[in-house]
RNA sequence: GGCUUCGUAGCUCAGUAGGAUAGAGCGGCGGUUUCCUAAACCGCGUCUUGCCCGCGUUCGAAUCGCGGCGGGGCCA
């Protein structure tokens, strides 16, 4: 990485300073403390390195620093300057010629991180109940979870992406119940769902129901065969299972949809099936964190920095959504995994304290658990927020889908901070054009395809009816990716040093991206990256008579839409080659 | 009341592990096409000598600390 190449000259021009005694009272330096920036003005040049914060030690001022520095360093071909604390270079044409070669022999790899320390990491996103559709908060987590697992892959890390399903408790008996009622109504019984707010509360009143119902009694015609009493021959259990398989069969039908790829979906159900629970409430009894308190289980999570201890078992004995979520994060850890990273919504931000001193208290190491808290969504329309009352039909993320479409759903839900409440503005996502940034980019990835056509393509003369012969044929231009030399390449710099620059950039973009679990980052950047694109191409012509320079210019585009599609892999927002 | 998160241009947001004159997109205004995709490009304005307010730490604060104010979320 360039950033990284003058780091290094800089940091060993200081380890020589302090040895020639150059740096006042410093002694010996201790090299990873100094920012790589990029120069406030670009006239400074690409990279500038700040010596500034060395001043306390050696009791010099940042500019004498500098200033000493920079006698020790090897400036090559690479242009530099001093200004106060800050040492700039401007890369040499040598250099940023290699860092085309790079991509041009990397290819779909180049980004790819070198060297790291490779951990086995499961992430859990989405997690939601089977018991209807995904609404747009989901949305959400399932585009930054599928994005923040190809950027921990794409840097080095394995990563295993886990669905946790939330199906044991009362809310499966609730589907159930709710199903039966539509079964019902679809046989001809005039029933519906209590009017009174409290027994409401027990069913899922939403019409999302009736198609199951439509299905249900096709699967069980010959028990449901015309009295409406029939029903009550069927368990309830029948119901139960029957809903939430067709709604776990909804979810992962949308979730292929939209590209997001789980290597396992969990069942809480089996977690309890299989004795974990209470393998795990055992362990933490041995650990002498529990007690008895007016009939229930307690958890003295506050003896870990929790405000209050926890209950873990009910008074009527059944255990708490805790205490199935203690055994879950316990298990993952004995499947082998060195870090959990979990994505959940901040309404969920209460429940770190407990979960991380239920895994203390088992004696593992609670930084192994890393939860990624994601404020919530808002649904806008027209730059008003819409209340999604509980009773009104809201808008499921399949409407959302289906209105604005996978690329520009999957680039919205990933392009904010996850710090930030995401207005979802679903005119606005929909209808622009040039409002709408996964157009830009795409548009960038198809406007350069379009370059690398014409030049090898024949094209016929409108006027003339002349057949005019490609540049170069298919073969050709293939050759001249695997071979081109950095003599080609130092033609095109002097036009494109911006564009080569963010390309460069795409590299330091997964270190620092994988680092902090962003993935905003990476949308920023495919903008950034387009725009400087779209900014070469308006001035400069690629295909032009010069055969030297078009091949070079050539080779230049194909880099581009290269590191594009790269970065939009990650996105899983796919890369047109046409619009 | 406690915890948590945010508060930067008309709007939506960046600001890279405190550092050089505070940025981008959109909206607004004005330009660019006999030529590789105008879904594009180029130029102009606006953020109280300033990043909600105040105090503090620092050679240096939008960034860190404390205390407020305001919005979202969770809990009591």
């Amino acid at each position: 990485m360039l950033r990284d190449y003058f780091l290094n000259k800089v940091e060993k021009a200081i380890e020589d300073a302090v040895n020639a005694g150059k740096l006042g009272e410093m002694t010996e330096y201790q090299r990873g403390s100094l920012p790589v920036e990029k120069p406030k003005n670009p006239e400074f040049g690409d990279f500038a390195i700040n010596v500034s914060s060395l001043a306390r030690v050696a009791k010099i001022a940042p500019a004498a620093i500098a200033a000493s520095v920079v006698d020790f360093i090897d400036k090559e071909e690479n242009d530099y300057n001093v200004i106060g604390g800050f040492i700039n270079f401007k890369a040499g044409e040598n250099l940023l010629a290699d860092s085309l070669i790079e991509i041009l022999r990397k290819k779909e790899n180049y980004g790819r991180g070198e060297n790291v320390k490779s951990e086995k990491i499961i992430l859990e996103y989405i997690s939601a109940n089977p018991t209807g559709p995904f609404h747009i908060g989901h949305g959400r987590w399932a585009a930054m979870g599928s994005v923040l697992a190809n950027l921990l892959k794409f840097y080095g890390h394995e990563v295993y992406q886990e669905f946790y399903i939330n199906d044991a408790g009362s809310q499966i008996q609730k589907l159930g119940n709710s199903l039966k009622i539509r079964v019902r109504q679809e046989l001809g019984e005039d029933v519906d769902f209590p009017t009174d707010e409290e027994e409401r509360k027990n069913y899922y009143p939403g019409d999302y129901l009736v198609p199951v119902a439509k299905a249900f009694i096709e699967e069980y015609s010959e028990t449901l065969r015309s009295a409406q009493n029939d029903v009550d021959k069927l368990d309830l259990q029948v119901y139960c299972d029957f809903a939430k398989e067709y709604e776990e069969k909804v979810q992962r039908d949308l979730l292929d949809r939209l590209h997001v790829k789980f290597d396992n979906f969990y069942s809480e159900l089996s977690l309890h099936n299989s004795g974990k629970v209470s393998y795990y409430v055992e362990k933490l009894k041995e650990s002498g964190k529990i007690y008895e308190k007016d009939g229930a289980t307690w958890f003295k999570s506050s003896d870990y920095g929790d405000d209050q201890d926890r209950v873990i078992k009910k008074v009527d004995g059944s255990n708490t959504y805790l205490t199935a979520d203690i055994a879950y994060h316990a298990d993952k850890l004995e499947r082998g995994f060195d870090r959990m990273i979990d994505i959940w919504g901040a309404d969920h931000h209460g429940y770190i304290p407990r979960v991380k001193a239920s895994l203390e208290a088992l004696g593992y190491n609670p930084e192994r658990l890393e939860v990624l808290l994601g404020q919530l969504v808002n649904l806008v329309i027209n730059g008003n927020e819409v209340r999604m009352g509980k009773r009104k039909n809201m808008v499921t993320l399949e409407d959302l889908v289906d209105e604005v479409g996978v690329d520009a759903t999957r680039f919205w839900m990933s392009m904010r901070n996850i710090d930030t409440t995401l207005d979802f503005d679903i005119e606005l996502a929909k209808t622009n054009s040039d409002e709408n940034p996964v157009f830009y980019v795409q548009y960038a990835h198809a406007r350069a395809c379009s370059i690398i056509r014409n030049a090898v393509n024949d094209k016929v003369d409108t006027e003339t009816g002349k057949t005019i012969p490609a540049i170069l044929s298919v073969g050709e231009f293939d050759k001249l990716i695997e071979s081109a030399d950095l003599k080609t390449l130092v033609l095109t710099i002097k036009d494109a040093r911006k564009l080569i620059l963010k390309l460069e950039d795409f590299k330091n973009l997964i270190v620092t991206s994988a680092r902090d679990r962003q993935v905003y980052t990476i949308c920023r950047y495919v903008q950034d990256l387009a725009a400087e694109f779209h900014s070469f191409y308006n001035s400069t012509r690629v295909i032009t008579d010069d055969i030297e320079l078009t091949k070079s210019r050539l080779v230049l585009v194909w880099t581009f839409k290269t590191v594009l599609a790269n970065a939009l892999r990650l996105l899983a927002v796919s890369a047109p080659e046409k619009m």
